[in-house]
Parts: structure tokens; sequence; C-alpha cells
DNA sequence: ATGTCCCAACTTTTGGGA
């Protein structure tokens, strides 16, 4: 099974990179982050003939979150049914061929002086609590952009972000929170000490100069991390003509797993 | 330090957000 979880940055700016994007790599399950689009705009029928249905929990202009599976979408729950649902269009979980899967996107925050900062981290208090216990035997992907860089090694200066967002112990605490009720960051269990990106700010040629951060992540359950055999970030969906700033994360896994 | 992109609207230019 091919999981894939993307910050496209408006479906409706990209739609045309990304359907390519899904005939050229047929993902099964791929999760969306910033549609920025409602369900009128939505391209429930475009997926449709590539084989996907889908499900959105958009807002119009800002946020918007996805799934779109071709191995079946049961139980779609949008948002958390909580007092952080006010922090916008940002949550989107549903089952697919037994995994649960969950299309997140981590308000940014802003700055850390600013009101949204503390709204973020109650916005991850919330995802943790609403992830809760996970039973050894749940096959649970938690995927998308965190706005948060986990480590150091995630960032391309950290002296460039020394009294910023998606740095701070505050955020990592959180992100750490999460993977300690049992899920595995896996492309950095992949990768070890090496350094890789998954967004680059669009000003300042920053991804020509290896400006980035790695904020998109994929977050597996123990028993879908064992049956991994690839996880990577495609590096190249970020290059070309009105490419989205962040590049899918893409991972593998044999499903149903082997007995 | 801020060179880009995207969206909406009191829309052809500006402001907000990332």
């Amino acid at each position: 099974m091919k999981l894939v979880t993307w910050n496209v940055n408006s479906l409706t700016a990209r739609w045309d990179r990304v359907a390519a994007w899904i005939e050229a790599n047929a993902p099964d399950v791929l999760c969306m982050q910033e549609t920025k689009q409602d369900d009128e705009r939505f391209p429930f029928k475009e997926l449709e003939a590539l084989g996907y249905e889908s499900a959105h929990h958009g807002e119009g202009r800002w946020n918007g979150v996805a799934i779109a599976s071709r191995v079946g979408l049961e139980g779609v729950r949008r948002g958390f049914g909580t007092p952080e649902d006010e922090h916008g269009a940002r949550m989107i979980a549903a089952t697919c061929r037994g995994v649960d899967v969950m299309s997140c996107y981590v308000p940014n925050g802003r700055a850390l002086d600013d009101p949204f900062f503390e709204k973020k981290l109650a916005w991850l208090d919330r995802l943790a609590l609403d992830i809760g216990e996970i039973p050894a035997t749940r096959a649970l992907v938690v995927a998308g952009d965190f706005n948060v860089a986990p480590a150091d090694v995630d960032v391309w200066d950290p002296a460039a972000f020394v009294g910023a967002t998606h740095v701070t112990p505050e955020e990592r605490d959180r992100v750490a929170a999460i993977c300690a009720l049992g899920l595995d960051d896996v492309i950095r269990a992949r990768y070890g000490d090496e350094q890789l990106f998954t967004w680059w700010d669009y000003r300042n040629g920053a991804f020509h100069r290896g400006w980035g951060l790695r904020i998109d992540l994929v977050l597996c359950s123990k028993s879908v991390s064992a049956a991994l055999t690839d996880a990577r970030v495609d590096r190249d969906a970020r290059k070309g003509v009105k490419p989205s700033d962040h590049a899918p994360v893409v991972i593998e896994f044999d499903w149903p797993a082997a007995t």
C-alpha cells in the first residue's frame, strides 16, 4: 500500500499538477492539506475518474484537508468535535483498507508572541487526546503538515530560527508526545541523521539554496511501521512550473501485513 | 532580509496569510 501526504497549497491552483502526480505515482491513499476551497470546488468527480473516492473538510479561502483513496474510505470524521475546531478545517480522518488515516494541517502559529501560537499548542494537545491510547492491533497513520520541525537536523539553519515558531521546545515536545503514544516518524527512522526537507519558502530562491524544513510528517503505528518497505520525499515535485511549496511524502508498506 | 505565491474583494490593486 502506498500512502502519501502533500500540502498542495490550494487544490484549485494545483489541480493539474496534483492530477499528473497521481497518474504518475498511483498512490493508494492521498492525504492533502491546504486545499483552500469549499466542497463545491473540490474535484470529487475528477478524482473519481482517476479511480479515487474522496472526502473533504473544507472551509473556502483557508485551510482545508482531504483524503482520497482507491482502497476504501469508511468512517469519515471531519474535525475533532471540540473547541479546537474553531482554528479551521484542519483534520479529517477515515479508514482505508483497515488503516485509520488522519490528514492534518497543524496551525502555523505565526509568531511566539502571537495568540495563535498558544492555539497551535492547544491544537497539538487536542490531536494527542484525539489519538489517545493506540492498541497494539490498531493500524494508524497520522500524516500531514505539522508546521513543526521535530529536531535541528530538520532545519536548514537552526541559527536562523532562533526566536521563531516551528522549532521551539514547546512545539517539539508536543510532536514527541504524539509519537510517544505509539507512532513512529518513519522518515526519520529510515534516514538516520540524513537531512531532508519537505518545505521550502517560495521567497529568496530558498529551494535552490537548500533552505528548507522537514515539517510534513508521516507517523505510523507499530503494525504499519513494521510492514514498511519504503519512505521518501518526492523532492522533484517541488520543481517546475507552479509547484506547491511543499513536497509529497510517500510511504509504502505491505498491507494487509504478512502474518 | 524578506526577493513568492495564493486567495478574496469595497476586484485590475491591495491586504492577509504562509
